[in-house]
DNA sequence: TGACAATGAATGAACGTTCATTCAGTGTCC
DNA sequence: GGACACTGAATGAACGTTCATTCATTGTCA
């Protein structure tokens, strides 16, 4: 298996992160050893110790890393021209950008931890809080929340469409591995698309049929 | 810590899933060692194997478990006598019976298993689908249902709530463990209710304010 | 006494981590 | 240019520890 390494062109840390991300994805951070990391980035053991300190410090930064792309995810959907844009762009980002599945297990896992690592919960919440306020913000400024035809403020369409995003996720480890990236983007955009109908599609809107 | 050790009453097999379910959701499935689960059964450590063949067992036993206890609360969701009622019961399961958080961490384990164990994925999925089934069955059949302002099928909604209940579950395994169940039930049932006056309430329900 | 329940020291594999060693590359001086 | 000294990235065998699993032994009760 994975003949082929992980590009070159990456500097040594990102390369050794890049590496972590498939082998914590396909064992789990715990069973995931530093040799199998070693060997996915095609380098020794002992040079991983060289840019960490140890392998709580790999999955910490690996953690950092995820909280960045967080991040920029919610910079891009800020900046869609539309509402139900930007959450198309918030709940496709995770199964579309590099490898599909990968990530998702990767942040199961990551909550996981979070629930035993009040460290590693204290980032996780962090980002969310961050998130949360975002598309908050987002909604509330949004000219298609004045139709809506329900009395749910912001704060709460926000908690209801993170709520569904993370469900989202979950199932996502469930589906086989064979599917593919395209494939999951269109179950995806569905249920967004359901979301986004309950949620800010005008009372009387005419109905196809 | 626990100086009083499970309930004796139990017979064994179940005496030890006891002592295996606080013992991975305190340190996850791969963490928790045997020992550790022995000592919090109060019992040792080889006595485990004359019951369960190995660890994998113990924990696709514990799975199992949950799949009789997700049928339970469908049964007993089913036979609510109002569809928010029947929601309500699906939506806090999980922070009320036995211990709080608990209950939490270890489902996220447990798709965290199933995105590299395909036996456990499988079990998840079927579990999930029986439950996508009855609900959506509830749904169809419920009267609340006609009057809705939208246009989403029960399938549809079903998908919806169940995403919903997930993503709720993950956030859970963030809160502080000091949250008791009761705050977490109160938490709980204020998502539940928005969710619910967004799919099932009339269109022009008369707004308090 | 015999049958079964229960123990926990022993075993060996696997793990995270360390460190003595190698060596390609760079700088320095004649 | 050529000889030599130096650097530090990279290696992987070795170490101490932890863990799942085994089994010879002991306890219990009919």
């Amino acid at each position: 298996m994975s003949q082929n390494h992980i590009d070159t062109s990456l500097d040594r840390p990102s390369q050794i992160l890049e590496a972590a991300m498939v082998c914590f994805a396909k064992r789990g951070f715990h069973q995931a050893s530093m040799h199998d990391i070693s060997a996915e980035a095609g380098i020794s053991v002992g040079l991983i110790y060289r840019y960490f300190e140890n392998k709580e410090a790999v999955i910490a930064a690996m953690a950092d890393r995820h909280k960045k792309e967080i991040h920029d995810v919610l910079e891009r959907a800020r900046q869609a021209p539309s509402l139900l844009e930007s959450l198309e762009i918030l709940f496709t980002a995770h199964c579309c950008e590099n490898s599909p599945k990968v990530q998702s297990a990767f942040v199961v896992d990551l909550y996981a931890e979070a629930s035993r690592n009040p460290q590693v919960a204290n980032l996780v919440l962090s980002v969310l809080q961050t998130a949360m306020e975002g598309l908050t913000d987002l909604i509330a400024r949004a000219p298609e929340t004045q139709k809506s035809a329900h009395d749910l403020a912001p704060a709460e369409m926000a908690e209801l469409i993170f709520a569904v995003g993370r469900g989202m996720l979950m199932r996502d480890v469930l589906q086989p591995p064979e599917l593919t990236s395209e494939e999951r983007r269109a179950r995806q955009l569905e249920v967004t698309r359901g979301l986004w109908r309950l949620l800010f599609q005008p009372e009387n809107a005419p109905a196809y049929a």
